[in-house]
RNA sequence: GCCCGGAUGGCGGAAUUGGUAGACGCGCUGGACUUAAAAUCCAGUUCUCAGUACUGAGAGUACGGGUUCGAUUCCCGUUCCGGGUACCA
């Protein structure tokens, strides 16, 4: 048997895939275990190392769990809707369901490369028909509900039908686009469409005017997820708001349960926090405020209505439906002004600069406690979407609106005295009250609560709880997506396609561009048109496909129900969810959501989706840059040349077939990028470096992928070279390195096939394990992938000695090799548990190390040792499980389990410490007392030397620990 | 600005109820084997100072304080780095 780990992966990855190694049953008997990767998007670029560093991960988990006993449900699929896969093809020329094949064949073929144990039968795909029919079933049953606040459920809409027509509004307490009060007769006197469009103000999937990020290079409205910066996250286009009719879901309705679900989930904290910014809820008051000559009432949300003597303005948003009606005619022109200057303003400048700016309308609201009279402004940093759109101004409490007060000349009334607090923020909520009648001398906590009770009393406003989470736009004007599942018919009322028809699927098109916010499908005229009236045209997010995948892979293949009870019940959840941190919130929260509606109509049996959660960290790429510069030669002639990162401007050299002379730099110079696969990484006087190599110059010339023709273009911007030689009489320039993002554009991807190529799948799956913690960002380096294939070469030769034969013994192992056997099965066991795989690999080679100090051959130790390693390099514990005579799967095999009595020490190492100092160390029987310790450590030579002219003060004796003496 | 992480040799990192800081690996230095190289194996490798080999002394986990017999670990403050988020009333 050869240590041809090529071989020897290829044999173990085609047995698997013969014998359906991974293949997971509904085997109810045994207990469960869940453990899944995120949902990739399959790009057309592929695998790169960053990639793999999860699925390894939570492969290793996976088959742990499996050798533990466990029914194991390992699946993978692929998120194939949605705006990238749709913006490749657009891009490409190619029809996304090709490309999309065409990539997700790819990626399969990257990660079996790779060794990892997926059940492929279990296999998904959002733009598969047989699943998007349940997708749309899902959002047609979103679309049936609306949501009982009072029994925080949703409910079947037909239940609120039945309500309204028996009982109008009145006692009905609902998640609702917009307060209404409306009479059972009013109600039932309503035409089908008017009953619809009500209906609109409560169903938990709805369609309405919002206004939206409108995105025009895409051609689609986008969610608030898929904005960063006032610029959309694909592709970076600039993104405005818009009113728009849009399908929306309405996620505010689970907002306190999306909070409160956060208890009982294992989330990392940060993840937790930023799934509570995101949901955004604050407690405060609502208050109406009358405005003189109106008969409306200003409403405003405050979370300080302790400071309510301080509002000396109003500001209500720009798009405010009163800002017509309020404005005097005297100010007319100066608002009109201002609204032309807003609709000017995109989104990004209102981020990138922050101005203060507004307009008076000339009306005036009156405080409700003073009878003041309070001017109305209009202003863009008070948002339309949030809280009431308006806000009472506190000047001295609140940055901006102190900025706008002094900008306007607006009077400052003190209402917070916060000398008692030095170093206190305004949004400490913390000081003393003053100039506020009843509340004067009260601390703000007392006074908000006082204030509220006030408000409340008078009938000017009640207590109120707020959320910056916003309904999630679920509307898309693109192909490439889930059609809702709605026809309209000649009243322009929608409805579910029902049950028996789904899928609605996609049309055939050529050309399936969004053109000016139409939807590409309103072009399919003979689809759009049916029997019972017009379809839907548009499609849904990627959200749509990617917030329930985890419950299709408990019994992909039903085609009567997205998941058969039995199944979802056996199954429930995932215990291990790993994927990266990007997805963090939208993604987790919007399938947090869906699973609490499914579990809402009894459709699964637990409240959250995902136990416990890992965010691998992102591997970075060194980003390598060549220098250009131009020799200046004693004929005055100007050749460019590349030269070494650290050669200075005028430093003299002479460079073979041009001649001598001196560097110089003008614009024509600076770096250009090198593809990292042309770059070598050395260590030089300590110092990393990076060089390209005469050879790798040579190599860009012959090879034909695309890395070397863009090198090959970079290369003729110069004529010449300035190498330098190094110690083996190499020619080679130094490079400048920057880290970033893994990307195609940045020449920077490494494909894991390539290392698993040279080195076998085994070592990089340790090796990518072995870099650190699996939680934290690192760059990618191959420099210590040579230790790991040094160490797996070294376990190899435990067993196989001379001439490549099997030189595993039957004798009896000795106390000392069982010693590091149980240690070694406690570390590996215990780590994987805590997900700590760097330290399970050191342990192998600890363990590796001492057994082939010991010359250790024996079955009884190195036969559990193939069972340990199994999760981490199942090919070569494959082949060495086989060679001991094996016949099934070592991935079948039993986790050997350790046992103290191998592991309890006869003596133990003391530190001995002088004023906590450690000058000594001595043996001492494990199982001596306090004293013994202390009177064995007394009659020491050395501890005697050590002490001698100093009175000790006091002995620390801890047993199986140290010993401290305190010496005066 | 706010929220969340993080900072340990030349490098990746290890060390948890507070108890020998630097496991393991890389790199580097020296040696063995070899015609040579590669591969492999052995030894050394936190820094500074002192000495004769065995060694000894001092400093040291971003920085400044504190608690403790004892702090990488707990507390207070500061700096820097990474990520998220941002006129959110």
């Amino acid at each position: 048997m050869k240590f041809d780990v090529q071989a020897i992966d290829k044999k173990w990855q085609d047995y698997w895939q013969e014998h359906k190694t991974y293949r997971t049953t509904n085997d109810t008997a045994r207990p469960k275990y869940y453990v899944l990767d995120m949902f990739p998007y399959p790009s057309g670029s592929g695998l790169h190392v960053g990639h793999p560093l999860g699925y390894i991960g939570s492969d290793i988990v996976a088959r742990h769990k499996r050798q533990a006993g466990y029914n194991v449900l390992h699946p993978m699929g692929f998120d194939a809707f949605g705006l990238p896969a749709e913006q490749y093809a657009i891009d490409t020329g190619v029809h996304p369901s090709e490309s999309t094949a065409r990539n997700t064949a790819r990626y399969r073929e990257q990660m079996e490369r790779l060794g990892l144990s997926f059940d492929w039968d279990r296999s998904v795909n959002t733009s598969d028909p047989d699943y998007f029919k349940w997708t749309q079933w899902i959002i047609g049953r979103v679309y049936d509900h609306w949501y009982d606040c009072r029994e925080d459920r949703a409910r079947p809409i037909q239940e609120l039908i039945d309500h309204l027509s028996a009982h109008g509004t009145a006692g009905l307490e609902a998640a609702e686009s917009e307060a209404l009060e409306l009479s059972a007769e009013a109600f039932n006197a309503l035409d089908a469409k008017g009953r619809s469009d009500l209906l609109m103000n409560y169903r938990l999937a709805f369609r309405s005017v919002s206004y939206v990020n409108w995105c025009e290079a895409l051609g689609t409205v986008l969610a608030n997820d898929e904005v960063k910066d006032g610029r959309s996250e694909r592709g970076n286009h600039p993104v405005e708001q818009r009113p728009m009719l849009q399908w929306s879901l309405r996620i505010t309705a689970y907002a306190e349960r999306l909070l409160a679900g956060l208890a009982e989930v294992d989330y990392s904290e940060g993840l937790k926090a930023q799934q509570v910014n995101w949901i955004g809820k604050s407690i405060g008051a609502l208050v109406h405020f009358d405005i003189e000559g109106h008969d409306e009432q200003l409403d405003i949300f405050t979370t300080r209505p302790d400071t309510i003597y301080g509002a000396t303005f109003m500001v209500i948003a720009p798009e405010h439906e009163l800002v017509d009606k309020l404005t005097t005619p005297a100010q007319r022109s100066e608002i009109d002004e201002y609204l032309t200057y807003v609709g000017r303003r995109s989104e990004l400048d209102r981020v990138s600069e922050n101005r203060v700016t507004g307009a008076f309308t000339g009306a005036y609201a009156t405080h409700p406690l003073t009878g003041n009279r309070v001017p109305i402004y209009i202003a863009e940093y008070v948002l339309k979407d949030y809280g009431t759109g308006a806000i009472m101004a506190v000047p001295s409490d609140d940055d901006r609106d102190k900025r706008f007060a002094e900008k306007f000349g607006i009077e400052i009334i003190d209402v917070v005295d916060k000398t008692d607090y030095p170093g206190a923020t305004l949004k400490d909520k913390v000081g003393r009250i003053i100039n506020s009648d009843f509340m004067n001398g009260m601390e703000v906590p007392e006074a908000i609560e006082a204030a509220t009770e006030r408000i409340e009393a008078m009938g000017r406003g009640k207590r109120q709880v707020n959320y910056r989470i916003r309904d999630l736009v679920f509307s898309r004007q693109r192909y490439w997506g889930e059609p809702w599942p709605i026809i309209y018919d000649e009243n322009d009322v929608p409805h579910l396609v029902p049950l028996d028809e789904l899928p609605v699927t996609l049309p055939e098109m050529e050309d399936f561009r969004a053109v000016s916010g139409a939807s590409p499908l309103e072009r399919a005229k003979d689809w759009v048109a049916t029997p019972r009236g017009r379809r839907e045209t548009d499609t849904m997010p990627a959200t749509a496909g990617s917030n329930w995948y985890y419950l299709r892979y408990m019994d992909p293949h039903n085609g009567d129900a997205f998941v058969g009870e039995e199944a979802v019940n056996y199954w429930r959840d995932v215990d291990l969810y790993v994927g990266g941190a990007e997805h963090a919130v939208s993604h987790i929260l919007y399938s947090r959501l869906i699973h609490k509606f499914l579990f809402d109509i009894g459709k699964v049996p637990t409240r959250e989706p995902y136990k416990k959660l890992l965010n691998q960290g992102m591997i970075g790429g060194p980003i390598s840059y060549i220098h250009l510069g131009i020799l200046l030669t004693d004929d005055g002639q100007r050749h460019p040349v590349w030269v070494s990162s650290d050669v200075a401007e005028g430093t003299p050299l002479t460079v073979e077939g041009i001649g001598s002379g001196y560097l110089v730099v003008d614009e024509s110079t600076g770096t250009r990028l090198t593809p990292l696969r042309f770059v070598t990484e050395t260590s030089v006087n300590n110092e990393s470096s990076f060089r390209l190599y005469l050879t790798a110059v040579e190599e860009a010339q012959r090879l034909d992928h695309q890395d070397a023709a863009y090198f090959r273009t970079i290369l003729q911007q110069a004529s010449a070279f300035a190498w330098q030689t190094d110690r083996e009489g190499r020619q080679y320039l130094e490079l400048s390195v920057e880290q970033g993002k893994m990307s195609k554009r940045k020449y920077n991807a490494v494909n894991p096939d390539d290392i698993c190529n040279r080195y076998g799948a085994d070592c990089f799956r340790m090796y990518e394990m072995f870099l650190g913690p699996i939680d934290q960002a690192k760059p990618w380096s191959v420099s210590g992938i040579d230790g790991v294939y040094r160490f797996l070469r070294r376990y190899w030769n435990l067993f196989v000695g001379e001439g490549d034969r099997l030189s595993v013994t039957e004798e009896a192992p000795t106390r000392a090799e069982m010693k590091v056997l149980h240690t070694l099965i406690r570390k590996v066991t215990e780590d994987i548990d805590k997900l700590s795989f760097n330290t399970c690999v050191s342990a192998f080679m600890v363990a590796t190390n001492e057994l082939t100090k010991m010359n250790c051959r024996k079955r009884g130790i190195l036969e559990p040792t193939v069972r340990l390693i199994a999760p981490f390099a199942p090919h070569l514990a494959e082949e060495l499980f086989a060679a001991l005579g094996n016949m099934d799967s070592v991935h079948h095999a039993t986790w050997p389990e350790w046992r103290e009595e191998y592991l309890v020490e006869d003596s133990i190492t003391y530190p001995i410490a002088f004023n906590g100092k450690t000058r000594l160390t001595l043996d001492l029987p494990a199982e001596a007392s306090r004293e013994e310790i202390e009177a064995a450590v007394r009659a020491d030579a050395q501890v005697q030397g050590h002490l001698t002219g100093k009175a000790v003060r006091k002995v620390i004796v801890v047993p199986k620990r140290m010993v401290n003496f305190v010496v005066g």
